[in-house]
DNA sequence: TCCAGCCATGTTGCATTCAATATACTCGGT
DNA sequence: ACCGAGTATATTGAATGCAACATGGCTGGA
C-alpha cells in the first residue's frame, strides 16, 4: 500500500516541535506547502497506488500532521486533476483511462506546440547548439538500445524547448500536466517497437532541424504530431494490458 | 470594498442550518464547491478589488460560514493563479502587471491554437454552420460599432471553437485561463482602434475560412496570431494606464 | 436460503480553539 | 524631533472536537 511513504517528522515530535531539517531546501514553506510537494511527488511516482482507498487518518499518521492541512493539500491536487474526492467517500488517486489519457496527451501536444513557436522566437544559440548536444546523446542511446537513457534525455530536450519559450506560465502549465501523464508516460516508453523508435528519433531530427532554422510555426506542427504519435504508442501499450487502461483496478 | 457581496445565507442562520436554497441549483455541491464557486465569480467578475487586502474573517462572515471550507477554497484559488496567499499575510487578489498577462495571452493564443486544430478534425458541419451565424451577427455589431455586443459574440465564436476541438482537459484549461484574463480582457475590449478592429474582423473572416477548409496547421497559426494581436491592444491598453498594469493600486 | 430494512462503526465535513507570526503602536534614547 | 527597540494586537496557521453521511454487518421476515 503506501507503506513506503516515510514520514516527515519523527513519530515522537511533539506537534509544537520545529520541523526544521524535515526536508533540506523546504524547511522555509508551510506546513501546508510542504505536504502538497510531498503528496504531488508520492502520487506523481507512484508510491501512492491508483484507486486505493487511503483514508485521511492514515495519511496523517503517515506524514505526522493534522488533517487540517492535509485536506487543504488534498483539495488542491483533487483540482489539479492528481485526484478525485468523492463527498463522504474520501480521495482516490486518479485513474486515467484510454480517453482521457487521449485528451491530455492532445493538450500536452497543443503545449509542447506553442512552446516550441515561441522558442523559435526566444531561443539563444547557446541554448540550441545545448539541445544539439542532448540529440546526440540521445542518438547514441537509441543507437545502444538503451531505453532508459533515451527517454531521460528525450524528456530533457522537451524541458529545454519549454524554457526557451520564456514564459513562466506555460513553464508551470506544461509541469502540471506533465505530472498528470508522467507514471504512464514512462511506463509507454517501454511500448516503443523498434519502427516507432526510429521514427521518434526521425520526428526528433525534424525538430531540431525546424528550431536550427527558427521555424516556429513548422516546428509547432512537428511538435504536436510528436506528441500525437507518443500517445498512439501509450494508448497502444496500455491497451494491450500492462497498465491500469479503463477498467477498476 | 467587497460590500457588494451579498451574504451566502442570511446572518441569522445558525450553523447547522440547511444551505438549501442559498443557490438553486448548486444545492447538493457540498459547501467548499459553494465558496469555492462563488469566491472564483467574485473575483472574475471584479467584486473583490484587486490587491485590497480582504481578511479571511470578513470573508467569513459574509458568506456565513467558518473559516476551514473558506481556507480550502483559497488554496484551491491559489493554486489557479487567481490570488496570492502571502505567508501569515493574508491572501491578495492578484494583480497582473504587463508581463504576466503577455505570458497569458501567449498561452491562450496556444491553447486556442490546439483547440483549432482539433476542430477541423471534429467539428460538424451543423458547428460551422452555427459559427458562421455567429461571425455574421458579429460582423452586424462591427458595421454598427457595437462594442459589447461584439466581444460577447467573439468570445462565443471562440468558446465554440474550443467546444469543437471535443477535448474536455482542454475545455477546462481554456476556461482557467480564461477566467484569469477575464477582466482585463473584457475592458482591453475598449480599447480597439478602428483599424485594429477592423484587423481582428478580416483575422475572423481567415478563421473562419480556415475553418470551412479544416486547415488545422493554417487554422492554429491563424488563431495564436489573433490572440498575439488581441495580447497587443490589450497591453497597449492597459499601458494607457486605463486599469492597474504594474504598479499597486 | 435469500433479501430487505435497521443499526453500528468508521470516515468525512465543518466549526471551534489554540499557537505562531506579522503589523502597528508606544516608549526610551540620541 | 527623529529613530530604533520592545510590546500589544490582530490575523493567519494548525489542531482538535462534534455532527452528518456512507459503508458493512446483523436481524427478521418471506
Amino acid at each position: 500500500m503506501v507503506g513506503t511513504m516515510k514520514p516527515l517528522i519523527p513519530s515522537d515530535a511533539t506537534s509544537t516541535a520545529k520541523r526544521a531539517g524535515a526536508e533540506p531546501g523546504r524547511e522555509d514553506l508551510s506546513l501546508h506547502d510542504e505536504i502538497l510537494a510531498r503528496l504531488r511527488d508520492h502520487i506523481v511516482e507512484g508510491s501512492i497506488p491508483g484507486g486505493g482507498r487511503v483514508p485521511e487518518r492514515q495519511l496523517c499518521e503517515m506524514l505526522g500532521i493534522s488533517r487540517t492541512p492535509l485536506r487543504e493539500a488534498l483539495k488542491v491536487l483533487a483540482s489539479e486533476g492528481l485526484i478525485e474526492l468523492l463527498p463522504h467517500r474520501g480521495a482516490r488517486v486518479r485513474q486515467l483511462n484510454e480517453h482521457d489519457l487521449g485528451e491530455l496527451f492532445e493538450v500536452m501536444g497543443g503545449l509542447e506546440g506553442l512552446a516550441g513557436r515561441l522558442a523559435c522566437e526566444n531561443i539563444t544559440d547557446a541554448e540550441i547548439a545545448e539541445i544539439e548536444r542532448l540529440h546526440y546523446e540521445m542518438y547514441g542511446f537509441y543507437l545502444h538500445r538503451d531505453m532508459h537513457g533515451y527517454f531521460r534525455v528525450n524528456q530533457l530536450i522537451h524541458q529545454k524547448i519549454v524554457e526557451a519559450a520564456r514564459n513562466a506560465v506555460l513553464l508551470g502549465t506544461y509541469a502540471s500536466f506533465a505530472g498528470r501523464i508522467r507514471r504512464v508516460r514512462y511506463s509507454a516508453n517501454f511500448a516503443r517497437k523498434r519502427e516507432r523508435w526510429g521514427e521518434a528519433m526521425r520526428e526528433h531530427e525534424a525538430i531540431l532541424d525546424a528550431l536550427r532554422r527558427r521555424a516556429g510555426s513548422e516546428l509547432s506542427d512537428i511538435l504536436f504530431e510528436h506528441l500525437r504519435n507518443k500517445r498512439t504508442a501509450a494508448v497502444e501499450y496500455l491497451r494491450a494490458g500492462n497498465l491500469l487502461p479503463p477498467g477498476p483496478d
